[in-house]
DNA sequence: GCATTGTCTATAGACATTATAGTATATGCA
DNA sequence: TGCATATACTATAATGTCTATAGACAATGC
């Protein structure tokens, strides 16, 4: 399948550095840049339209930034993905949030690709609609120290 | 999510016509196109790469035309779009059959992003390698035939 | 008032997708 | 043998999307 674009990737790592930073203020959009190595001036755009979209709310001036407008146990990475990225489905007629009928398709229930990137987009919601920020930090988190405890095993081979 | 190419939705399309004529024999390319309105020349394409990874067998001349090379129960879903399309996985970090680690990533395993792209194939994969042509010519006909039982229902209304 | 920081639009360059054209090569059959 | 029929193969045109950047503008805090 097609991977997803750099912008959808920026903007996960920027969500999840902010959902990291919940209600430590705003953060600066060269913070982040920095940090996650994102080209500023392309995160400015992405975080616009997170903004946009209600994720993310923003200061100017001093002690300006954006910062996560709501707790990051209630965003779900398929609400950031389909903002960036677009709808879910493999296929417009698979879609279940901005269904469009094919053109050449003459049966649309019984078409076999369709049924099949039904099944597609239903695995992928119930993946990414189930996983909030929240979950995928302690994720990472039990990941970091799972690996810290390996480590002084292995030095002391 | 990245819509998949014309090219893979042309060749599964294919794929499916040729299982519903296996052990027909050969069917021409121009048969195809025309019963699936696929641009001819760009079919041929596709199916010479399908060909080319074992999938489809071709005769040339008289009595030519593409056959599947193997029963419609042992073809995934799945291996078709590999072919066509590439890996299943939304980022070559996350693939199984294709992995390539990202170039900012410090800590691979860690990641965030990662973890979710990961889960997000392993369940495309779930659905994708297990289903296969015969699977899913079986269930677009259980499809027609329902809609066959509810037309008379409606037209008599 | 002024440095700081986000807002917004336009656009260039690179790359991938989609489609077609044209030539070459193999096959079946009269 | 020779012709009609098919696929094999390569090149490339046309289009669209992604990625990134530039630059002028507007709001805020101190």
């Amino acid at each position: 399948m097609r991977t997803i674009s750099k912008k959808t990737q920026y903007g996960l790592k920027a969500m999840q550095a902010l959902a990291r930073r919940y209600r430590e203020g705003p953060v600066l959009i060269g913070t982040l840049a920095r940090e996650e190595s994102i080209p500023l001036k392309f995160l400015e755009v992405i975080l616009l339209d997170l903004k946009g979209h209600g994720l993310l709310e923003s200061r100017l001036g001093r002690k300006g930034g954006y910062s996560l407008s709501r707790p990051p146990s209630t965003v779900t990475i398929g609400s950031i993905i389909r903002i960036i990225e677009g709808p879910l489905a493999p296929l417009p007629c698979a879609s279940e949030t901005a269904y469009k009928p094919c053109a050449e398709c003459t049966d649309v229930e019984s078409c076999g690709t369709r049924i099949i990137m039904r099944e597609v987009r239903d695995a992928m919601s119930e993946v990414l609609d189930r996983t909030t920020l929240a979950d995928l930090l302690r994720r990472v988190e039990a990941r970091r120290l799972e690996q810290g405890a390996h480590e002084p095993l292995m030095y002391n081979i």
